[in-house]
DNA sequence: GTGAAAGCGCTAACAA
DNA sequence: TTGTTAGCGCTTTCAC
């Protein structure tokens, strides 16, 4: 592979001139120029980013943290940074977590040693002094999950207030036993949700049961499971609120197998609104959020970060809505 | 940050000394090994990963293309190899197509002038040459798209073989009147389908139209689309091959919309048995492929390339089967 | 078991 | 406009 300075040679000039044509500075000659990119043509020169890494100190890549790659809500999200962060140049390499803290710890420990120029966190089960502490001097955004923090950049959805009108909605729709259906309160944004739907409660002077089902990856098939061990006994439910689309994709494919009716003795509402939503029969009702709305929030703040620029940490929140269909 | 060359000074040792504990090197005295990690931790010295990259000409990370991230098969095949890349100890960053030559042709160039060790892809619109002649003398995998070449490695799933028999399977059942219905012919993957689907029909002295459609992400929203396009009109068609599950499934919930009657009138086959299956109604046949065993092989040629080992081009297929289920 | 020294490929401050 | 020079942080021979 050759190196500027086999281009140097080749074009007689030095270094620095090859240099500066590379990065398209100004102030070299017509000639110079003509006969580097001849050199360069000549010897297929292509500049190793690790040099230059090493030199600047930068390596336009950003790490994001997704629990798991094939997911329904969060791959379009990381999709969306994705594709904005390769447009302003940078790359961005990707740390499945699996939910799991060890997992978790580990990229954050890749992270530091790392050639990374700043850090997205989309779903985390620390908080915020361990991150801050994991990351050190590293630029860092969580983008999604809801995280307390002064100290950080945060952009994230209104996930108490979305459930708390979703669930007043099947309240005031006649729904009295209604099913909390979502992951363990092992984060901020599970934690927000399940006070949402218990205020919604309150407000109404309804009681409303603790029950909540853990389901890690609210995956399709942990909703099918999770439909089977509700509806194969005596079900006293009306109404449930599942923590994602998949999931009460799948809670309603098992309660159709079960014989129970949707949406007569059963609502549910699903969350996301994902395309899936559409293909389920009836179509499930779900809760849409702004996600394009924050990507592009979280960017313009992340880019202006990695300018260098000095600004209070940002904290932004973005409100769903309700998609009423037929469940 | 504190470089080894701080923890040399505050140690009392060398940089080499440091470099040697650090990298666990054998014969460093108990003595110096103890004093350097105190240093270490004191300073909380990190290791920089640039100086090591530029050195060693290594970066212990993998380039994967994908046409878009979010994607119901892609992305679990994405995951996978990511999740078995980390555990090689090797990061991988991700680069989205977007099914755009252009794009494509900007991934590959970034690819080789930057810090990757290896590349893996996935889906390309591009033929053996074009690829070769970009990457250069990076170590190329083609996993998923069954691209004709001696010079890469290609691991790849039988698809002209699953859509024959799935295709004689539906004529079989006396269905007559099939539609094709997938990508443009652009990939060797959709040839292979159409050569499949084509000679099915030969084989059964059947007839069948060249009718494909075109649909790029092959989406739930597609899939719905399309479904509006067919059965709004007169439609004769008993039989629909969709390439992809979210395909079917937007095709099958437009059925139902427009009172077609499945699969009294009309039968849909998906492609890759994603639990999306499960959910319709009624639940969707599909082809099942063994992605698994797949990246499996991909992961092992890969790791044996990358410690330098010679062995001649490999190629893998892998075959499909046919779930049925109520459609 | 340890240190000195060279150098990976590049950029940029400075001098000319 | 151009070249000289220093050095980013690390690993690795080689000599002791």
């Amino acid at each position: 592979m050759a190196t500027i300075l086999d281009i140097a040679r080749l074009s007689g000039v030095s270094k620095s001139t090859v240099s500066r044509v590379i990065n398209n500075h100004p102030h070299v000659s017509e000639d110079s120029r003509t006969k580097v990119m001849e050199a360069i043509e000549k010897l297929s020169f292509v500049r190793n980013a690790r040099g230059v890494n090493l030199r600047t100190q930068t390596s336009k890549t950003i790490g994001v943290t997704i629990p798991v790659l094939d997911h329904p809500y969060f791959s379009p999200l990381v999709g969306m940074i994705a594709a904005k962060c390769r447009i302003a140049g940078y790359k961005i390499v990707i740390f499945q977590t699996f939910y799991s803290i060890d997992e978790e710890n580990k990229i954050y420990e890749k992270l530091t040693e790392n050639e990374l120029d700043a850090v997205i966190i989309t779903h985390t089960l620390l908080g915020e002094k361990k991150i801050k502490q994991r990351v050190r001097d590293k630029i860092v955004l969580i983008c999604n999950e809801p995280l307390q923090t002064r100290h950080l950049d945060v952009f994230s959805l209104d996930e108490r207030d979305a459930v708390y009108s979703s669930t007043q909605y099947l309240l005031k729709e006649g729904r009295n036993q209604l099913l909390f259906c979502a992951d363990e309160e092992k984060t901020p944004l599970q934690r927000q949700r399940w006070e949402g739907f218990k205020q919604a409660h309150l407000d109404l002077n309804k009681s409303c049961t603790i029950q909540q089902k853990l389901s890690g990856y609210s995956t399709i098939e942990e909703g099918i499971l999770l439909g089977d061990e509700i509806f194969s006994g005596h079900c006293n439910h009306d109404g449930i609120f599942a923590g994602s689309d998949f999931l009460a994709a799948g809670l309603l494919s098992s309660a159709k197998k079960h014989g129970v009716s949707v949406p007569k003795e059963l609502s549910i509402i699903g969350f996301d609104n994902h395309p899936i939503c559409l293909t389920t029969f009836p179509a499930l009702s779900s809760i849409q959020n702004q996600t394009e709305l924050m990507v592009k929030d979280l960017m313009h703040c992340l880019l202006d970060r990695l300018e260098g620029k000095k600004f209070p940490t940002v904290r932004k929140v973005y409100k769903g809505n309700l998609v009423i269909r037929g469940t």
